[in-house]
DNA sequence: GTTGAAAAACGCGGAGT
DNA sequence: ACTCCGCGTTTTTCAAC
């Protein structure tokens, strides 16, 4: 779904719109850009379409959900082939703690932001973790205070 | 807005439906909890008053937004002044390549995931870091692939 | 807390400029 | 490609169980 839509003024500026906040009103974005609903519509339609939005979620308050921690993981693996990797990866996809999984480069090999409500119940994560593949090296960092979170993505590279 | 409601298995439902996908009609939620639509629609009002779902936003690609490179930043910094530290984070906040900005425990102070087009792109972007407070390390790690992402908790946690 | 239905608001599409 | 306008649906409110 790597679409090459192009994105003029107007375009960026509903994406902006809706990334900050995706609860008001067709009307209201249409104003704003300086459209009338109808063409203001049709854009959202294509850009949903060609898959620059990708989704529309609800953002549920972490403490709330009783998830305040967040846990940075650091994982170094000495196995690399693809079946390791296949495996590694669908138990990471698994663990719904895990939210976020990236492979780096460097001297890390994977990088994981896992969210529970205390260090105990990271633990147990951690035993799924390395329970599901080999062994391998893991280092926990502890995030004490949430500065920044967003979702929305800055507009100014847009060719 | 960190209240106390109280999370039976419908309001939980409910929370997994919008956090997975907010565009659904009020009416298929409804039918999926198994709840008419005003009980339903009282429920998610009462979830948006207090707080539990924050807001609703829309995800947008970032290949089409040309910020597809991920970066983490890893700061250490000397001064630990309340001073520096607010200057600091008014400094971070303001960039929007700045997504994730996390105060950490151990050897590392501060952790931020930067989102670029490319490494030169970052450069900028580690230039402005440097530039608006003083001296401290920083040591960056790229991501390669980004194997998961999701903005959706997991609910197993609620008391 | 639930239901069903009425009132209001909105999304969506067509025809025209 | 946008504006205007109206139909059909959905949200939202209300009265009653």
């Amino acid at each position: 779904m790597a679409s090459k839509l192009k994105l003029d003024a107007i375009g960026l500026k509903i994406l902006d719109l809706l990334q900050q906040d995706a609860e008001q009103q067709l009307a209201q974005i249409a104003e704003a850009v300086g459209l009338s609903s109808t063409p203001c519509w049709r854009r959202i339609q294509r850009l949903k379409e060609s898959g620059v939005i990708r989704r529309q979620v609800a953002l549920v308050d972490a403490q709330a959900l009783n998830v305040g921690v967040t846990v940075f993981v650091s994982v170094r693996t000495a196995t690399h082939t693809q079946e390791w990797f296949e495996r590694f990866r669908a138990t990471v996809q698994a663990i719904p703690e895990v939210v976020e999984f990236y492979r780096m480069s460097g001297d890390v090999d994977y990088l994981l932001r896992v969210v529970v409500p205390d260090i105990a119940a990271y633990d147990a994560v951690y035993k799924r973790l390395i329970a599901g593949t080999q062994l391998f090296d893991v280092s926990s960092s502890f995030a004490m205070e949430e500065l920044k979170f967003t979702t929305a993505l800055p507009l100014g590279y847009v060719r």
